[in-house]
DNA sequence: TACCCTTTGTTAAATTATTAACAATTTTCT
DNA sequence: AGAAAATTGTTAATAATTTAACAAAGGGTA
């Protein structure tokens, strides 16, 4: 197994949060097609980025359901975890907290940032709430390695050199605003609008 | 100007937000790697993507930032304007609404839906929350063609439902649980626990 | 004027991603 | 046993997307 492309980890974090349903729900095999039916994408494709990641399954009962989600864990996740904090607790930040609280063992929201005095110190979804002054000491403190966005636009940069001075290694910009990280740093960024321009655009052209 | 490719749609959505910002900054003329750097992207694709809407910029001017706006909402945007609901006004849809409300004349956040009696017939930032049960009628007389789906991930699938036969067009599902819908209807999913798995498998890797 | 620099627009090449095709194998059915 | 059906794994083909290359044009400047 050599370089998995971009497209093929999406998908594998995407079958896996499907195969934990499927696994939780007591079912031990799975074929590509019901996969493939699960996240609107072509069997070929589901076994296509299953034989790059080197799993084989089983002729005709499919593949195993928590050997692949092994499997999968141990391409994507590392095998302490990473540690996780979220910048701005407003409606946003505390439903990504809340959402994300006790879903996965190997990559945890350990600490919240925020300006406002009326929000730190308190504790939002199990996670607490920090000033943003001590940025720097708790993420060094805490390891964490990802920062999520979720302030005011205005604010990003400013955030944004923050974590990035603080030894952030990947971030996620849910600011609307785009931000500037040195190249050895992880951007991912997400816009609603986006998402919404593009159904508007087909809803547009199919009609 | 024939087919679009899917992923310019996306950018020139991102162009016209970078650029909506310039404009209220007085900036009239814009070059192709002035974009470039604030998308994270090379400035050929830029100019590639602008030749795709036919629009011609000044040369050693670069382009004019108000009529590129324009013409980007010519592809983009319906004259009158596409009505919007969402579905389940929890943390992640109150945020959504906020974020949103205000933001785009061409597209507006016009209804929202609850099963809570205690948030039906309330209004959220401006926006009427109105019972499940309601939702086909409005969805109608309202003229609404996109939904956006903030439930929790159990209901998701008879939220999905009920949209498809109230005759919308499009869907932004939110839950972590993937939907059917009926090839006519354009989805787009977004799951934050993707973005996090695939910073969190760069970071490993680039290590 | 002649030359250099910048920036656009466009075609061509390279890369990346998806889809198709099909052999191989196991199970089921007759 | 033999035929039919289902399903995986893989290679080949196609399609989509990005990047490179470069000509053309405008402006600055010696
Ligand atoms: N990407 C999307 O789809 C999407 C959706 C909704 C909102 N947003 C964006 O997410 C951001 C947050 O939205 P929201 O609705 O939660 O806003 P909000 O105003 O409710 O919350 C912002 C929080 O950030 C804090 N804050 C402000 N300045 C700060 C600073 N300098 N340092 C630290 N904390 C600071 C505030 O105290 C507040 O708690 C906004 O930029 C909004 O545009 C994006
Ligand atoms: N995609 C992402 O990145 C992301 C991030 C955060 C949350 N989520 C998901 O978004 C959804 C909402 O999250 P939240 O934090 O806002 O949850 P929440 O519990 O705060 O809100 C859910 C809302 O839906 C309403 N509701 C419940 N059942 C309903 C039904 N059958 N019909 C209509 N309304 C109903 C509830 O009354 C509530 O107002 C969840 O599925 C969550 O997993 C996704």
């Amino acid at each position: 197994m050599k370089h998995l492309p971009h497209k093929t980890i999406e998908r594998l974090s995407q079958y896996r949060r499907a195969l934990l349903i499927c696994a939780a729900k007591g079912k031990a095999h799975i074929f590509s097609h019901e996969i493939a039916k699960i996240q609107h994408i072509t069997p070929v494709q589901v076994r296509r980025d299953i034989m790059l990641i080197g799993y084989t399954g089983t002729l005709r009962k499919g593949y195993n359901v928590q050997e692949l989600i092994d499997l999968i864990g141990d391409i994507i996740d590392t095998k302490e975890g990473l540690n996780v904090a979220i910048v701005g607790i407003g409606n946003l930040g505390r439903a990504m907290i809340n959402y994300f609280n006790g879903k996965r063992t190997k990559l945890s929201i350990v600490a919240a940032f925020d300006s406002n005095p009326d929000k730190v110190e308190r504790a939002f979804s199990g996670v607490k709430c920090y000033h943003i002054d001590q940025m720097g000491e708790i993420i060094k403190n805490e390891n964490i390695s990802i920062g999520i966005i979720t302030v005011p636009a205005g604010a990003a940069p400013e955030i944004t050199e923050k974590l990035v001075n603080s030894g952030i290694k990947g971030i996620l910009n849910f600011t609307p605003k785009p931000v500037n990280v040195p190249s050895r740093i992880y951007l991912e960024e997400y816009d609603m609008i986006t998402s919404l321009e593009k159904i508007a655009f087909f809803v547009k052209t199919h009609a």
